[in-house]
DNA sequence: TCGCCTTCGTAGATCGCTCTACACACCTTC
DNA sequence: GAAGGTGTGTAGAGCGATCTACGAAGGCGA
């Protein structure tokens, strides 16, 4: 046990210390051939007792940096984290660490995070972000590890995971017209978010909708709303179509966030799930508070941080193949949905004037 | 704007490409003294026609990482997330980054998350983590710079930054004996958690709460329960609780997250903030929430992530004395607080057995 | 006893960068 | 014109690991 922790202490300190090569040390470290008993119980005493610790810029010099990466769009956004705990508890026992870049405040400075990974050398990386660069992720892919979230593109080089996004918007879309509701807007994120990547979740889950609501025969009833930014929050967006003389009585929001916008919006009005039913993406921990109840599409976060990490050590032990894993998301019924009122899209009592919506 | 991205081009390649050394090339991106603008210009297109990226690694065994790593004690808790969100934005335009290292599912594990970033020699280290062998920290501040967060301790070595705890959990108390409240039940994480520092933010509170209790001449109803670990729910604790023959009519709760299981609890039994009135602590995104609407005490973590990165490139720049700020929390009154019902702490209709309550 | 194989340990090059020390050219200034 | 700046660039050591190649010692069969 450590009694003494200077982080000067190098391979050379401890090999003196014992009295054998660096060379030696190293092997016991990396648990590498050739080492006797007796030497190794000699060397991790004279570690033990200098809180030696191998320093890892000096390592990925010639090896490995015994680190996986991992690039979240935002980390406010409690499904990301879900992903990272899933990841963290899979690599539990094992030699690797995982270390978290965060996007800063311009989400859309391309592959910023990712880059700051590559930079560090990590030894694979996990990555939510799809307002990346195809090419570039190509070429990164090719020299590193790397396991896409969320991406519907079938790369040659790196991994891919995704939970079957048109599967749950359609489930979104079918429970809310199953209730009875007719008039279903879905909420959704800037399409800069995703440059436009038209095998982004968002996307997907948007032409899911259209495509589901025009099954359902309701494709000219379809709506999808885009907000600007981030910042530019759900709650104003939803007031605003709430207020508008003949409002929607279902919203289907793009993730739990959006939905929880909604619902405020919602409450604002003093309405309930009987006037507006709001339908959320992801089932974050929130959505299943009994105060907020909201019903969900569940992707399980957890499990794919988990899948991915499996994903990343088998490329990392050999495999070359990519590997294209889809997840089925599943429909958590809650509260916040409920069959309209008989008199849906009523207009409201007095006449008003329309206010601005956001396009 | 970097045409091929190969990520095995050094500092060699560039200097060839430009007709430079090693070592001009060094100077340009390290904007070092005694560079022409003739060959900064020259050595700059170099880069970019490569698509060069300095290796992290290789500058950590001479200079600097240019990073600066954060722990925190789990990321599920949207108030450190707050932190990071602070510390990202307070890094924008400079040349540092950030670096997250999540503690995995044993947080008990001492040092260990903080030890991955000392391991990465990271340029500086902003920690949360108070279950951290004090001497163990100071040793290691002695070779790196560190803010702790929420540690109340006066280090030689580290900075500190804390919001003021007995102030804020004196503010929770009087908030809700101003609004008629006698029975105030104290709900506390684990002590473990804090290695039974008795300088932790979760002790002050609890110390403060009894004080303050003690103040208002309510010594004798003063009563702390803490939670066996973070899985044991709030929620079941509360229920416990709330099932006794004579119940409490408010609760302080530790943090949020514990905060809305006891507010699950309380919407379990059908009760109102007039039946039970919750408090909590950190004022998260979702106490804001309408369906929340939770009262708490806001020590804003946007601001505590700015501050600690200017600390810490205080002292990167060269500070050694140390600096230990604290900030005053504020109260944040919402609608899970409200004068009780007169006829407070009745009895249930039906007498009924007592549930096993957590010690 | 010799030669060969196996096991254990070491020497030393190497990774990509930083940074000190120094060389060189050109300008002043006396 | 010599001495002393000043401004620009290069050479080369060094950071702390890893890892290949090789040497030394011991065991074993012929």
């Amino acid at each position: 046990m450590a009694i003494q922790v200077n982080h000067s202490i190098t391979i050379e300190d401890v090999a003196r210390a014992a009295g054998v090569s660096r060379a030696a040390v190293s092997k016991v470290i990396r648990d590498a051939y050739g080492v006797s008993d007796e030497m190794k119980t000699k060397v991790e005493a004279a570690i033990d007792e200098l809180g030696y610790r191998p320093r890892v810029s000096a390592r990925a010099m010639r090896g490995a940096t015994y680190t996986l990466g991992i690039e979240i769009p935002t980390i406010k956004n409690p499904f990301f984290t879900k992903i990272i705990s899933g990841a963290a508890s899979a690599l539990e026992g094992t030699r690797y660490q995982l270390i978290i870049a965060p996007m800063g405040p311009h989400h859309d400075r391309g592959p910023q995070a990712i880059q700051v990974l590559a930079d560090r050398q990590v030894d694979g990386i996990l990555a939510v972000s799809t307002a990346v660069d195809p090419e570039w992720l190509e070429d990164l892919a090719r020299h590193t590890p790397i396991v896409m979230l969320g991406r519907h593109d079938d790369s040659q080089h790196y991994d891919t995971l995704v939970n079957d996004d048109v599967e749950g918007a359609r489930m979104a879309v079918r429970h809310l017209y199953d209730l009875g509701h007719r008039d279903i807007v879905h909420l959704t994120i800037d399409p800069v978010w995703e440059k436009h990547l038209p095998t982004g979740p968002h996307a997907l889950r948007a032409r899911s909708y259209r495509q589901t609501m025009a099954e359902l025969g309701l494709a000219d009833k379809a709506r999808v709303v885009f907000l600007k930014s981030e910042e530019d929050g759900a709650r104003e967006v939803a007031l605003g179509i709430l207020r508008e003389p003949v409002r929607p009585t279902a919203f289907f929001a793009g993730h739990d966030e959006l939905a929880l916008g909604v619902l405020t919006a919602v409450a604002d009005l003093g309405l309930t799930p009987s006037d507006v039913s709001v339908v959320g993406y992801d089932d974050t921990e929130i959505a299943a508070h009994p105060l907020v109840s909201l019903t969900s599409i569940n992707q399980s976060g957890t499990r794919m941080g988990e899948i991915t990490v499996r994903l990343l050590l088998e490329r990392i032990a050999g495999r070359t193949e990519p590997v294209h894993e889809v997840i089925t998301p599943k429909l958590m019924t809650r509260t916040s949905t409920a069959p309209p009122h008989e008199g849906r899209g009523r207009k409201p009592q007095a006449p008003r004037l329309l206010t601005p919506q956001p396009k």
